[in-house]
DNA sequence: GAAAATGTTATCAT
DNA sequence: TATGATAACATTTT
């Protein structure tokens, strides 16, 4: 789950905010008794960490590849990681690492300018991390959660077919121009990801990823993995330009 | 039915 | 101590 999809649950649970949670259960190995009786203070997302704020703690949710959540309904058989029953509803999460931490200063955990979907973001900054670490290979550099934090594989695809860059380009070998473009680019299409996403139409405007052919020259697209993580690269030969 | 994938963190080994 | 390998999680699509 990337950047745009938190974004949507935190709209979608907000009707949760300021409400007592009632009841807290489930299989994360948690102190579950700790957040019954609470009162849900606010909700937060950093990249693909989502937060809960209580009081004296926050909860961390990461929902992975796998992950999902019910609001108000259940699935049939699994059991929940974290299942709270709110006065006006449930929310239960799924295939997810759940942590609670003590610290309740986010700001001391988390960088809000690397948030590629808050209103805080600061592609200057991004750009200044990319120019230090020339040697780093665009596809690698788009994945770094301390850089594009939210940026996840299909962002990265996508983001790269649209500036017609190939993923094993270096970055330092990206004109300036071109790499502020990168940075822009990766920011546009995480909003239209989170716009396609709220309509369901995000899998049909997908131009690479998955796709067989580019859909600009109409020859096959290279799908190998690149990168030191490595993930799936879906790229034009043709249109994307490799900057060695 | 196998394999791979919208991903990261904890733990163990070196 | 720092870095790196491996396991763990566990569903949907190809």
């Amino acid at each position: 789950m990337e950047g745009p999809s938190l974004v949507i649950l935190k709209e979608a649970a907000a009707k949760f905010i300021g409400k007592k949670v009632l009841t807290a259960q489930g299989a994360a190995r948690i102190d579950h008794d700790r957040l019954s009786g609470q009162t849900l203070k606010g909700l937060r997302t950093w990249g693909k960490h989502f937060l809960m704020l209580f009081s004296d703690c926050h909860v961390r949710i990461h929902y992975l590849m796998f992950g999902n959540y019910y609001l108000d309904s259940r699935h049939p058989e699994k059991e929940a990681k974290l299942t709270l029953q709110f006065r006006n509803g449930a929310w239960n999460n799924y295939n997810c690492a759940v942590k609670i931490n003590d610290d309740t200063e986010l700001d001391h955990l988390y960088d809000w300018r690397r948030d590629l979907m808050a209103d805080s973001w600061n592609p200057g900054l991004a750009l200044a991390t990319l120019r230090a670490h020339p040697q780093w290979l665009v596809s690698d550099a788009l994945l770094d959660q301390q850089v594009f934090s939210g940026l996840g594989n299909i962002m990265k695809n996508e983001t790269l077919f649209r500036t017609r860059i190939h993923p094993e380009s270096t970055v330092g070998a990206l004109p300036p121009g071109r790499l502020r473009q990168l940075v822009d680019e990766a920011r546009t299409y995480a909003f239209d990801f989170l716009a396609w996403k709220k309509e369901g139409t995000l899998r049909q405007h997908w131009e690479a990823h998955t796709r067989k052919t580019c859909p600009r020259c109409a020859l096959p697209l290279v799908k190998k993995h690149t990168g030191i993580t490595p993930r799936r690269s879906f790229f034009c030969e043709n249109c994307q330009v490799l900057y060695r």
